[in-house]
DNA sequence: TAGATTGTTAATCGATTAACAATC
DNA sequence: TAGATTGTTAATCGATTAACAATC
């Protein structure tokens, strides 16, 4: 695999997974990078140049095998890693991520819920009793936890992640409207929900 | 105001927006491209640049006056011109967001729910009341629904997003893993929440 | 073998950065 | 006026696309 693959191509990763998926559910078996591009809207060029990045998985005159495709990028995504996961706030976000199958499906395990209100802690979404936050740290190192998503209120968002941090997180995905100021080596995703509505108001305005 | 203005730029004008706000809220009157720069983590030439796009919001020697840009990006993204807001789709992700306060901090103003689930009907989030699906297309016309959320299951989403654009409405933020094929002077937002998970997960595996 | 399609290099395009004259 | 900082053009950098030889 080569060293320094662009952001542009990583983001992109993601897109292609599903695609793939897609059609591996459809019951195609293999696909040229021009009909693949036709289907997502980008260039055949684009496409094996992307998939290039992190060596040659197609033949040439038959084209991808969708199966073996799909596999390879779940693996460069770290998608069978068996990453755990944690949801720190359990207020409707947070209990509506928690109930999100999507996630796991993609191979992320949830394994713990945290909260620091009385009348929640206790309570069982999906399954999993919200814990404490009390409990956290203690939690999150005795059982390695990957990734916390942080649905926790503003205020709450640094000190927290800290925490996380501190206790061995390796990567956070924040829903709050604060940007994290964390050593680098912990990977970070913004979630800013309102980015959205606001591109399309701008879309809106402007057709 | 230029034409063609670039989609890079466009997409960074919500983060100026709420970098702006916080500067705001911390009484800061004016602010350098240097200074704005260094908080952000762009180049000040780039800041300048992307103002310039829209015509110049700043005064030499002095810099840029915090509340009028930020005033003005609002009115560039078309923040003050009232859009009214729909979800369809009264779920966990449904009924979260339509208690997301940011939203309406924003400008966008929640003005109906919608599920087609008996007993989600009529119930209340929010102090809004979940309609039937079968109110939907009538609602949105007689009430010149400007945006529409979908948190509706997969299968529903495409001919859900068909009648709303054929009953006038102008954007849809979709949360399901689709892509939808529609005309295209309507605005979509896709919202896939597993893609920063699964960036997250790339960047812890290749640290 | 002939046809198809990849892998890969080179050309183009667009976005970011640097530089500096204009001007508050 | 002198200093600071914008607005704007030119230079650089990176990402996308085109082209084609390699090869299944």
């Amino acid at each position: 695999m080569k060293e320094d693959i662009s952001l542009s191509v990583i983001k992109r990763l993601p897109r292609y997974y599903r695609f793939l998926e897609m059609l591996k559910v459809n019951g195609i078996a293999r696909i040229s990078s021009k009909e693949l591009a036709e289907r997502m809207g980008l260039t055949a060029s684009q496409i094996r140049h992307d998939f290039n990045c992190f060596g040659g998985f197609g033949q040439q005159g038959y084209g991808y095998n969708v199966e073996v495709l799909y596999k390879e990028i779940g693996d460069i995504l770290g998608l069978n890693d068996g990453d755990t996961m944690i949801i720190v706030g359990a207020g409707n976000l947070g209990r509506a991520l928690a109930s999100h199958d999507t996630f796991e499906k993609r191979g992320f395990k949830l394994v713990g819920l945290f909260d620091s209100d009385e009348k929640i802690i206790g309570t069982e979404i999906n399954g999993i009793k919200v814990q404490g936050a009390d409990n956290l740290e203690k939690f999150v190192r005795s059982n390695r936890v990957d990734i916390a998503i942080l649905t926790v209120p503003k205020a709450a968002v640094q000190p927290t992640a800290e925490l996380l941090a501190a206790a061995g997180v390796k990567g956070l995905m924040n829903f709050a409207y604060t940007e994290l100021d964390l050593p680098e080596d912990i990977a970070v995703s913004n979630v800013h929900l309102s980015d959205p509505l606001m591109y399309l108001s701008y879309r809106i305005k402007n057709k």
